[in-house]
DNA sequence: GGCGAAGGCTTTATCGATATACCTGGGTGC
DNA sequence: GCACCCAGGTATATCGATAAAGCCTTCGCC
């Protein structure tokens, strides 16, 4: 029951430990006839290396840590099998922690990777400020991810929020729509996260057609839960029915938020896209088979894995190059729900 | 840039490293004095425990971790959200890693956290046989989830694979449907998996009822993703048109099948609930805001991940009690979809 | 005043694996 | 015949933290 260690081996074989180290390594130095046999034993016993024990030694573990705000969204699903499949092919595993989207939880997720149990970090910024970041020792590589701006000295990869949520509006501009809503949008402000970032980008849509922004089918929320949005866009349409002024389409900040819209839709009626344009933020695999198959902004989260894979192991490797920030593509995924 | 250490800090508080342990840890012996310069040059250096070491000596990380088949499920999202709420109340991280949903994959996975890495296993068994399940050696306290038939000597925890299937069918053949498709079913024959198991309960509410199980309304898929269910269905769907028997109600296997079926319903011009009732499996938090909101079989996954939390913990410390095997509950989550 | 106890700290051994230096016996070169 | 090389191993130190035991002082108490 107890764990078998090389000693174990080296004392049935009659060797010495670092033969049997040689041999498990594969190392030259050993004849034929001592292999053979301490792999045996090595067999006989079930012995598998103890990897923490090599890691103090080694210093690496061979594995990454992704940090994510929260397991339950599916985007973060999604990169995280990206993130997966990509290390694999390069030798490396991936561990996935959860943060909690919360400042405590991020640093606390932080300072425990760092606690050297992986070799490096993939982080997903949402809940640290500026300075939480930057008060971050890096001893350990560490790449960034998301939407807040954050200290030079990191390597940085974000989406195309602006410019992705300019398509995204300008899409619905094209087809005609003129009273374009923004579910998840907030008020002009600073710009510190994707919500404001995507604002911007639907103003930007609208000036570039020679409109005005019309900053009152802005509709803020709390979060960006599907559940959420289902029930705030469901009072803001009973309101604008009210005052007989609906909107003909929804820019929704993300694909959770646009399912959420989408139900909301359905619950008053409104029919998508006869009635309401409906596109979303992410392209989330899932948003193709909801009725009738929900547009989205595509965010080229292969384009983010890989840059941010190859950062990543290049500081691993010991690159000691400037800092990168690295903005991905965007481009539109059309589907019915725009058509 | 180096990482501190502890003889870092104990060299320029001018004490053992021994004191400096003993500082960090809070434990007695130790001056007030001491213990204050101790932790004055802690903060200066930015010193952090090194986790390898101390689970090398001490035999415990403080982390576990839980191997699912793949990041981007949104069911195993949830599942790993409910176990790093509840780990975490209890003092504990949790890490989640990939397993591929490959028998290559999961032995690998297992291997490697087997590794001491961790302090404990969550393992979702998927593509694993009961023999390879049974060469796992267990020196590691490992709790099993999943609807494969497992060796007696672990822990396991699962879903009412059968009874919630039952449950499922019976509230369709309740509410008038007598032609109950069942989406990703497979004819009879060993029960190896929750789609076998999921079937078996499919048959049984069908007799329950005094009727004969119409196999010819099975469809199989070679995999469980929403866009195979949704092409699937779709050309069986044309099929039955065909032949002018077209099912009247639909139980997909999961809840994923069930998105891909809602949508091969709408590509098909069917309504959800007027021309075919639709029931899914997982109760997934995104099927609610599927219009017009998909019903689905509650699997308790808080029951289960608060078993498994429970009997892993016990193991951990170091409880000896025989392997049980636990079974969840299961109730139906009514919608819009079956009314 | 002497002796045990307790406080405050240091030393030593250890977890498991590995890099490095070191040892030994038989060729090889010249 | 002597120095040197090399294959095949072994012995030692080390990674960073910690349990356990050891070593001085100082203090209390009979």
């Amino acid at each position: 029951m107890a764990p078998v260690t090389m000693s174990d081996v080296a004392r049935v074989a009659g060797v010495s430990v670092m033969t049997v180290s040689n041999v498990v390594n594969g190392r030259p130095r050993v004849s034929a006839e001592t292999r053979l046999r301490v792999l045996e034993v090595v067999a006989d016993l079930g012995y598998e290396v103890n990897l923490t024990a090599k890691r103090l030694r080694a210093g690496r573990t061979g594995t990454v840590a992704l940090v994510v705000p929260r397991f339950d969204h599916p985007y973060f699903g999604e990169l995280a099998g990206r993130f997966a499949t990509l290390l694999g092919e390069k030798g490396l595993h991936l561990a996935v922690e959860q943060s909690g989207a919360s400042r405590e939880g991020e640093l606390s997720a932080v300072s425990h990777a760092r606690l050297h149990m992986y070799d490096g970090v993939i982080l997903s910024v949402v809940g640290l400020h500026y300075d939480d970041v930057d008060r971050l020792r890096t001893d350990l590589p560490i790449v960034l991810l998301g939407e807040q701006v954050v200290p030079e000295r990191f390597d940085h990869v974000m989406m195309a929020n602006v410019e992705g949520a300019r398509l995204a509006t300008a899409h619905l501009l094209e087809r005609g729509s003129r009273r374009v809503a923004m579910a998840g949008g907030t008020p002009s402000g600073p710009s510190t996260g994707a919500s404001e970032l995507r604002s911007e980008g639907w103003r930007a849509a609208h000036r570039d057609a020679g409109l005005e922004p019309p900053e009152d089918l802005l509709v803020p929320m709390p979060d960006l839960e599907a559940a959420t949005a289902h029930r705030v866009v469901a009072e803001a349409l009973a309101r604008a029915r009210e005052r007989g002024a609906l909107p003909d389409a929804v820019f929704a900040v993300t694909d959770q938020v646009s399912l959420g819209v989408r139900a909301a839709l359905h619950d008053a009626g409104l029919r998508v896209p006869q009635d309401v344009r409906l596109i979303g933020f992410d392209d989330l695999g899932l948003v193709q088979h909801v009725p009738p198959g929900l547009s989205s902004v595509d965010p080229h989260n292969g384009w983010i894995v890989e840059r941010a894979t190859d950062l990543l192991l290049s500081r691993i490797a010991g690159s000691t190059e400037p800092p990168q920030h690295l903005v991905a593509p965007a481009s539109i995924a059309a589907r019915a729900s725009t058509a």
